[in-house]
RNA sequence: CGGGGUGUAGCGCAGAUGGUAGCGCGCUUGGUUCGGGACCAAGAGGCCGUGGGUUCAAAUCCCGCCACUCCGACCA
């Protein structure tokens, strides 16, 4: 390939909306263009680095018996009423009709479409297990897409369905795609992806875990244990509270509290802390507006996920306009109606005592609850988000750091849930119906390949792994209207092309910085660069993106020695 | 869904108190340059997001849409 012909432009200034360094690099470096909100096109070089990407998973998923398929994109709304999903799913799941006035969905996950794939030829036992993946163009209807290639609506991705007849043998196939999707991003050049145990939301199941690139930059918010290997998306992390209850007990008396509202006014006015203190969050159920109270240690935050989890329904934050007469503020748990409302204790509270709480009457606050001996025996649940410093659910030191992360794949343990839904059954060898068992695996290629300009990049754009980089070897030919400098790059380039190097080639008439410029851009591993000063010593100059390598390498050396350092760069990422 | 911001040339921006549009980059042509985004000269390129209103006159003032964008919520 000649620059000279390479669709796209490089330029120089960075976009006025690209607040990540990724996003700003990859329009800046022509690899795509943004056509609508959160839908892009992809220039050459983008294109070859996700069909690299996506062959290396192709790879890998075929050295676990997977099997490439291809499910649609788009697919009538009844396969989607099989599963419910039809109706569960909001607005990004994108609805539309055919000329028939058929209801149809875009594809935006592919559970259905693969049960209804397999439904009839995994009839028997003998036939599992089995497991199948596609990369395929998804669609979600996002209401916030960011980021560039990072939250998109439309993007490609690897989506792979696996089918058993016992739970063991679903884990034993989920520790191999566990395995196989570190190999995917140590491949890839990012090895330090790390794998969290995940909340699986409304996809169904159990065990689930994500593989987040760790930076500041990211969506989720991960607890990582400094003391031992836990880690868990924040959705997903157990929050322990051990409360002793040092001291006296002290009666609950009423307190008139003007004008104090939060709980941080509180506290201070009664000269307490946030530990010593219990706090309303008022939710209501989406379905019905009905009120959920969550009663909570002052000093923490209510995990909505966990909420939702515990209600099994979905739940918006709200605020109570009844005429109770309990107001925001001044909410507490002693002489709330637990008939009327839906009311939480989170564990925080367990075992705790002279808390300060709303007294559910305005400008007025308790001191010195204790619920047990106040309101009696109620059922604690854990609802609390964990927070920095907090205890590490598997090895009880106060050791959790919060991080930020990029989910780049996850793996699933589904369970029945589609099967179930969707009737799939086969006989076992007692010739009995039973439902199979699915795992789900995905990865997003054009998350992924942002993901790795992410990690991987300076000042002057991408710094790309060799394995995914769109080129192996840019070569510069400094000065075109020389002659022997535009002789010795032509007769390198056909040489590498020859020999199956992927080589980009800029003989534009151009000046060197420019040159250089559009170069780091593209971000290609290995530099060779051809002119007039270095050509009078006879050589070339070897120089990698990471500038690990600085070579001057005689003109009939380069070939050989190109060769050793693509070989040798390969062999680090494959170690 | 809640709260901000912005729409003027391909990109980045300027256009006080209303008078039919300009700068830098990029692009075209010629010349001089040539190891980190050169310089000179001459050009091309705009329905000022959109609909309405006020006015002799609107990019500019008023109202409504639309789009993009940022923060937060949601995110299978």
């Amino acid at each position: 390939m000649k620059m000279d012909k390479l669709v796209g432009e490089r330029f120089k200034e960075k976009p006025a909306d690209c607040v990540i360094d990724s996003h700003a690099l990859m329009i800046r470096g022509g690899y795509m263009k943004g056509v609508a909100n959160g839908i892009y096109s992809s220039f050459m070089p983008l294109r070859r680095i996700t069909r690299k990407i996506e062959n290396i998973i192709r790879e890998e998923m075929d050295a676990i018996d997977g099997q490439e398929v291809q499910f649609p994109v788009v697919m009538p709304a009844s396969l989607w009423n099989e599963s419910g999903r039809y109706e569960s799913i909001g607005s990004e799941l994108c609805r539309f009709k055919d000329r028939n006035d058929v209801p149809m969905v875009l594809g935006m996950t592919h559970e259905e479409a693969a049960v209804h794939l397999v439904k009839e030829y995994a009839n028997s036992y003998s036939r599992y297990p089995f497991m199948v993946y596609q990369i395929q163009t998804k669609f979600r209807d996002e209401g916030r897409p960011r980021a560039g290639l990072i939250r998109v609506r439309e993007f490609t991705m690897k989506d792979a369905y696996s089918f058993h007849t016992s739970q063991e043998d679903l884990e034993r196939y989920y520790k191999i795609c566990y395995d196989s999707y570190n190999r995917i991003f140590s491949r890839c050049g990012i090895p330090e992806v790390i794998s969290v145990k995940s909340d699986s939301g409304m996809m169904g199941g159990n065990v689930s875990h994500e593989y987040m690139l760790l930076t500041p930059i990211g969506e989720d918010s991960i607890a990582i244990c400094t003391e031992c290997d836990y880690r868990a998306n924040m959705e997903a992390a157990e929050s322990i509270i051990n409360n002793t209850a040092e001291g006296e007990d002290e009666p609950l008396e009423i307190v008139y509290t003007p004008n104090i509202h939060t709980i941080e006014d509180i506290c201070s006015f009664l000269n307490t802390s946030l530990e010593e203190s219990c706090k309303a969050v008022v939710y209501q159920k989406n379905k019905d507006d009905k009120y959920v109270i969550v009663f909570i240690r002052g000093d923490l935050d209510v995990n909505e996920t966990k909420l939702t989890n515990y209600l099994k329904e979905e739940i918006h934050p709200g605020e109570i306009t009844d005429d109770s007469g309990i107001y925001a503020g001044f909410i507490g748990p002693y002489g709330i109606d637990r008939e009327k409302y839906t009311v939480l204790f989170d564990k925080s509270l367990k075992g705790s005592h002279n808390l300060s709480c709303g007294a559910n009457k305005p400008e007025y606050h308790y001191k010195g609850l204790k619920i047990s001996r106040d309101i009696g025996e109620v059922e604690y649940v854990e609802l609390a988000k964990i927070k920095e410093g907090g205890i590490c659910p598997n090895c009880g030191k106060s050791s959790i750091r919060l991080s930020r992360g990029i989910e780049v794949g996850n793996i699933f343990q589904l369970g029945t849930k589609y099967t179930k839904s969707m009737n799939m059954q086969y006989l076992d060898s007692e010739g009995n119906l039973q439902y199979p068992i699915m795992g789900c695996y995905g990865i997003g290629v054009g998350r992924l390949a942002a993901s790795v300009c992410e990690a991987h990049h300076d000042d002057y754009g991408p710094i790309w792994p060799i394995s995914i980089a769109p080129w192996q070897v840019q070569l510069s030919c400094l000065r075109s209207d020389d002659e022997n400098c535009k002789k010795v790059s032509d007769t390198l380039y056909n040489s590498m092309l020859n020999n199956n190097i992927e080589v980009i080639y800029d003989d534009r008439n151009i000046r060197p910085g420019a040159m250089f410029s559009d170069a780091d851009l593209l971000g290609v591993p290995i530099r060779v660069i051809v002119s007039p000063r270095n050509l009078n010593d006879g050589v070339c100059e070897i120089v990698s993106r990471d500038k690990s390598v600085n070579e001057k390498v005689p003109v009939d050396e380069v070939m050989n020695f190109t060769e050793n350092l693509i070989k040798d760069m390969f062999e680090k990422i494959n170690k």
